[in-house]
DNA sequence: ACTACAAAGGTGGCAGTGTCTACATTCGAG
DNA sequence: CTCGAATGTAGACACTGCCACCTTTGTAGT
């Protein structure tokens, strides 16, 4: 507890936070690892060693961020109640967080990530597909949903949503309130997915 | 025709096709405005006479991108049949257009234009969305559709077929040719748009 | 208890970038 | 023909990521 201690201690975990701070404010672009470094007090070189690369910050901040998300997909789908009814709460927990982190998601699927953490990536990224298609497997088994490969419906689903948000985030929704947007995307695509009458 | 003309003539232009190239190649974080100058056999502040900022050259990029985008939809809308053919075809061709410019896509849809050109892309994007409007209305008019405010539906359907691209071109489809999901997708999309039974 | 080593942080430097200001050249209208 | 505006040049500044080398600190092994 010095004043100015040689070794930060938790300097990892502080750059995070940080950067974190940092993107959702002024955006990937706006994050450098020198200013980083001046706002935790410590030496321009001092995150090299904690992070390869800006790349490799950048590419934990995704991880971080598909990580919570995936948290929050799992909560919306345990919820009671029929498959339909999650999969509209998975919908609109997944463009709740998207409209909430814009700047961390567009980290999360512009992939120009280093080849390494780029297989971490998918997988986490294929672990939220996983929740819907879970979803969707038991609407099917309930008789909600048309037959077919869950993970492929699931793909559907997830573009749909995802589709939502990056149009939200663009200001192409225009006057549209985001909340009827999504009703009737998530009406649509339920109905779509029905089996055929 | 001088070896080096003080006035290269055609700067702006140039500057244009050469970053689109780069673009397309290495992505929007490549693009330096100081080696396009090289690359031109200009001095590095040249090209600030024709782009004020690094930005205001990205934003002509996304406003050439759309615009070639939107020739490219209305293209597809224009073709003969009936409208839920033309807007697969339409959504196609979308996608078509996003999985063959990755970052232009990038640069188009993340929002972090200046202030008065992100009016010009905004109209720009909704321009597109008119085009899917227009053939959701004929689909109304044809029974093919369900009713409500053909724009509310666009927006949908486009979000669909976004998203789509997106997971694409994040590596998120895995072994799922783009082709099928695409297939799927659209139906899934049709079936949804579809009056209710 | 001492030493040796590895982890964590610091210093300095290099090449590259965007942007600003001042200056040079060319073009075109009057 | 002249003069102003458009276009291109030269230089500088602050900033960035990254690299090589040095210093401090904690810790493990004898």
């Amino acid at each position: 507890m010095t004043d100015s201690p040689y070794h930060h201690g938790h300097l990892r975990t502080a750059l995070l936070e940080r950067a974190e701070s940092v993107l959702a404010q002024s955006g990937a672009d706006g994050l450098s690892l020198r200013a980083l470094a001046r706002d935790l007090g410590v030496s321009h070189a001092a995150p090299a060693r904690h992070f390869r690369d800006r790349q490799a910050l950048l590419d934990a901040l995704a991880v971080s961020g598909f990580t919570r998300l995936n948290a929050a997909l799992r909560g919306a789908a345990a919820a009671p109640g029929p498959p339909s009814a999650r999969l509209t709460a998975l919908g609109r927990a997944y463009v709740e967080f998207a409209v909430t982190h814009p700047p961390l998601l567009a980290l999360m699927f512009t992939a120009k990530h280093a080849e390494d953490s780029s297989a971490e990536l998918r997988e986490l990224g294929h672990a939220g597909l996983g929740v819907a298609a879970g979803l969707i497997a038991e609407a099917q088994a309930a008789g909600t949903a048309r037959p077919g490969d869950p993970a492929r419906l699931a793909q559907v689903a997830f573009s749909t949503l995802h589709g939502l948000a990056t149009l939200s985030l663009g200001g192409l929704l225009d006057d549209t309130p985001l909340d009827e947007a999504l009703d009737l995307a998530l009406e649509v695509l339920l109905a779509g997915i029905a089996p055929a009458s």
